[in-house]
DNA sequence: CTAAATTCC
DNA sequence: ACCAGGAATTTAG
């Protein structure tokens, strides 16, 4: 059949019954390159495809690279975009509410770093930012009406009751400071604890004043330097600036440069990794690695990657996990406080508690964060303190800090 | 770069 | 009508 052209036979072997013409070309890709053969029109010699099947790709890439071609490939990303907020954030949300209110799964056993994970709904992936919208425009109209949805801002606390988020900020860095030693690092944390570390390290490679730092900014600066830290190439981190491979290179080499030691870090991880087979975290705990050793050069650094991944993510997640149980045995021990805890994202603990009890509990929740920083029954002691952010309100979507 | 869940095809 | 795997979306460092 189609072969020739590059698409698999999945939609005719599918069914039992061979589909009509019509019903298959509902597929995207029978519409794209099947009806239309854009992919011959396009000027590219190499098209993005799918991984095992080999098939051709609809990503994003792909039909940005052909949107001057025909409107349709610009109407498929609007779509998907537009669908994937609706399924998920209306009336996704809306199929899991039960007497006005949405109770996840947790799940704290199902994780290779030992993060939580959490679905129906999955609270941990529900958009942080307000998303907007334009609604198509109608021929008549001249402005662009917009929809805007805050899914966070849909969970409210109960009546006489505010939320309380607590979160460590930076762990995965302030755990990669510790470990690695790096004396960079530890100066970052150690004398400006005021300051946000992010913007303070936006301006440095930037060398732009803090105050010119903007949200933009401060975002790319965290995705680049987790992005480095665990071991992006220069095609992706290009990618992630938004500039050439040789500026990427550059800007690879100044960092570790100037951040010695976390390749030193990463090169110790890695061959312990591969004498022992497994790595572990700062509370012990393992992850085996066993294509550590694999031929294949690929898999092998893959492995590399997840091997100095967990040893900090997996700290983190412990770290996190502790401070979750020793505020629970706080609460539970204490005569007064009733707060519960409504949600974890990670690094973050959501609570619900009394209006008149959060000056008290907002304190108990920030010494025992901080107070992790030496734990003497677990051998802890981090060179680093951990900082604390507190935030509060009515709403999920619009906390303050406190 | 590393972790996840969800949705659609 | 369902399954399976993949791609693309979001989240978190």
């Amino acid at each position: 059949m189609e072969t020739s052209q590059g698409y698999s036979l999945f939609f005719f072997h599918a069914y039992e019954k061979p589909l009509k013409l019509a019903e298959a070309l509902s597929s995207r890709k029978m519409i794209l390159f099947g009806k239309l053969k854009l992919h011959l029109l396009s000027q590219r010699k190499h098209l993005p495809r799918t991984g095992l099947q080999n098939q051709l790709s609809t990503s994003e890439a792909m039909l940005n690279s052909l949107q001057d071609l025909h409107p349709l490939p610009k109407i498929i990303l609007e779509y998907r975009q537009v669908h994937k907020i609706k399924s998920t954030f209306v009336d996704g949300l809306l199929a899991y509410m039960k007497k006005g209110s949405i109770s996840s799964t947790w799940n704290q056993t199902g994780t290779v770093t030992g993060r939580l994970s959490a679905k129906h709904p999955n609270i941990q992936g529900i958009s942080k930012h307000p998303i907007q919208i334009s609604k198509p425009r109608d021929f008549k109209g001249k402005e662009k009406e917009t929809v805007t949805i805050s899914p966070r801002a849909l969970f409210v606390s109960s009546e006489g009751h505010t939320f309380l988020a607590a979160d460590f900020s930076q762990i995965e860095l302030r755990i990669l400071a510790h470990l690695s030693g790096d004396p960079e690092l530890l100066k970052l944390f150690q004398e400006s604890e005021k300051d946000d570390v992010f913007s303070t390290l936006t301006s440095q490679w930037k060398e732009i004043p803090m105050e010119r730092v903007t949200h933009m900014d401060r975002e790319q600066t965290k995705k680049v330097v987790y992005s480095v830290v665990y071991g992006a190439g220069k095609e992706r981190l290009a990618a992630c600036l938004g500039v050439t491979v040789q500026e990427a290179t550059h800007f690879l080499e100044r960092f570790l440069k100037k951040y010695k030691k976390i390749k030193d870090f990463s090169q110790t991880v890695i061959s312990q990794c591969h004498h022992a087979g497994y790595v572990t975290s700062i509370l012990g705990r393992r992850r085996p690695l066993p294509r550590i050793c694999a031929q294949d050069q690929k898999l092998r650094a893959q492995a590399e990657r997840q091997a100095v991944n967990f040893v900090v993510q997996g700290s983190a997640a412990d770290l996190c996990k502790l401070a979750m149980i020793r505020i629970f045995a706080a609460v539970a021990t204490s005569p007064t406080l009733t707060a519960r805890l409504v949600a974890q994202i990670h690094d973050e603990l959501l609570f619900e508690v009394e209006d008149a009890q959060v000056p008290e509990f907002a304190a108990l929740v920030r010494r025992m964060m901080e107070s992790l920083q030496q734990v003497q029954t677990l051998e802890l002691q981090l060179k680093v303190p951990l900082k604390v952010n507190l935030t509060v309100g009515r709403s999920w979507g619009h906390l303050a800090p406190l």
